[in-house]
RNA sequence: CGGAGCGUAGCGCAGCCUGGUAGCGCACCUGCUUCGGGAGCAGGGGGUCGGAGGUUCGAAUCCUCUCGCUCCGACCA
């Protein structure tokens, strides 16, 4: 993409409202635009960032086995009040009369509307397992929206949902998605860790949220400092296999890890005092074991192998799409700007042309352009009629991790300097090395 | 929902107390110079001062109502 055809309005000065750094990056990196209190328009930039949040979530789901749908935002009050949930839910439910003054309700999540699917269309065990899943937009009406896609009342979700025969079923579906949320999480170059947490509103007996850990976050979290080290790496999983997933969940949940709602004292206090942290952390996942809640409540029950009519076993979970975003950068950034993690960079790239109109710099970024391009990597150049200053500032401010910076000076001696945003260290090579240098960096992401 | 604020050019702000021709910086446009870390000079465009009512010869400024947004707290993915 050229920089001279895109829309990129980046902002210069911090706009006074955003109180947190994700926010005001987000909004000075031209991403977002607040609509009203908690909603937002998506920029360009902010869009593909988005777009490459959904992708690695979707691949990690299929590749759990899991199968996706897509409800509608709008849903019946006639469902939720099957549910009990109604009149439960409170305030934070929007809800919306329609023309023939029926009841409705834009979906905060769809537990009751995928068990109507569910019991619609299956009816035996043979059927079971199956899980759904879908990435859809959510809202809830805060009292009090903040910190930009943080805590927005509309956002983006992933929410999936489990239903199996038996309890022994619905807790490995319960681990087969900590696995695949932890491999979601590692792609996106995020440590979250799985804590025991409180189940809220949507009910349940086991449960665990993701956290990142990052200044701002709005649980204090308790932890073995152990626990930050566990990486799923490259190993590859079974997702069939009941011991290996559970094995790999054993690893991670058995290091004391805990939001304030779980806390223990007692308990913390046996983990050895040199690796005991208190800190802060961003809930950027959820999962649930809740059992047959809402298959009992709406009839969704599966002849058994006994002949028995019986309710499923459920669980739901839920990945904050949208505010993973904001997660990254509080995650990952510096004063100049974000620094994004290759796996979720909205360009792998950026060109900077420091002579624009120079027919020699023009062309050697032109080449550089379509060399990439070439390599199936599209570039960010900037090709504006700037100062080097002024694309600097940009590029830093808008965390594409690589730059490639071509001028005058360096093409005299036939080279382009590649720079690291992460590291800010530069190396001068030819630009086909450069290119062959980004393409690998970037063949396993 | 309790408490505290703010709405003046795209963004950040001054002007309001003490009513009298709407300003500054950045951004934008034109020209010249500059050109490897947010350039300099000169010129220029852009506003029903959130909205409605009221007081007044006269309202961004005073009064009433209203809408929107932000911050702290409680609550929450």
């Amino acid at each position: 993409m050229r920089l001279s055809r895109y829309f990129l309005p980046v902002l210069k000065e911090d706009p006074k409202e955003a109180q947190i750094v994700s926010h005001r990056y987000m909004l000075r990196a031209g991403m977002i635009k607040q609509q009203s209190a908690g909603i937002y328009s998506w920029l360009p930039l902010g869009l593909r960032v988005l777009n490459r949040i959904q992708q690695i979530v979707n691949e990690e789901q299929i590749r759990a086995g899991h199968v996706p749908v897509l409800m509608p935002t709008l849903q019946s009050a006639d469902l939720w009040r099957e549910s009990g949930r109604y009149d439960a839910y409170g305030p934070e439910m929007l809800r919306i009369k329609d023309r023939h003054d029926r009841e409705m309700l834009y979906g905060p999540t769809n537990e009751e509307m995928i068990t109507d699917m569910f019991r619609a269309h299956v009816s035996s065990y043979k059927s079971l397992p199956l899980t759904l899943y879908q990435i859809q937009w959510k809202f809830r009406d805060e009292m009090r929206p903040r910190f930009g896609v943080m805590r927005g009342r509309e956002f983006l979700m992933k929410d999936g949902y489990n239903f199996d025969l038996t309890k022994e079923d619905a807790l490995h579906a319960y681990n087969r998605h900590m696995v695949s949320y932890l491999r979601t999480y590692e792609r996106m170059g995020l440590t979250a860790i799985p804590m025991r947490a409180d189940s809220g509103p949507i009910g349940g007996e086991d449960t665990h949220e993701f956290l990142v850990l990052a200044q701002t976050g709005e649980s204090e979290v308790f932890y073995d400092a152990r626990v930050t080290e566990l990486k799923l790496g490259d190993r590859s999983v079974d997702y069939d296999n009941r011991e290996e997933v559970k094995a790999v969940c054993d690893e991670f949940t058995t290091l004391y890890a805990r939001t304030d709602e779980t806390h223990d004292e007692g308990i913390f206090a046996e983990v050895p005092e040199e690796h005991r942290r208190v800190a802060r952390g961003i809930e950027v996942g959820q999962i649930f074991y809740f059992g047959t809640k809402y298959s009992e409540a709406m009839g969704a029950t599966v002849v058994s192998p006994e002949g028995k009519q019986i309710p499923v076993e459920m669980g739901s979970h839920g990945i904050g799409v949208s505010r993973l975003i904001g997660a990254i950068i509080e995650a990952s950034h510096d004063d100049k700007g974000i620094i994004w993690p290759e796996g979720v960079t909205p360009f792998p790239v950026g060109i900077v042309n420091l002579k624009q109109g120079d027919a020699a710099t023009d062309a050697a970024c032109d080449a550089l352009y379509k060399g990439l391009a070439a390599k199936g990597l599209e570039a960010l150049y900037d090709d504006r009629d700037e100062r080097a200053g002024a694309k600097f500032a940009t590029m830093d401010l808008i965390g594409l991790p690589w730059r490639i910076t071509v001028g005058p000076r360096g093409l005299a001696n036939g080279v382009v300097e590649v720079t690291s945003r992460r590291t800010g260290l530069s190396e001068e090579m030819s630009a086909e090395a450069a290119i062959a240098k980004i393409a690998a960096i970037y063949e396993n992401i």
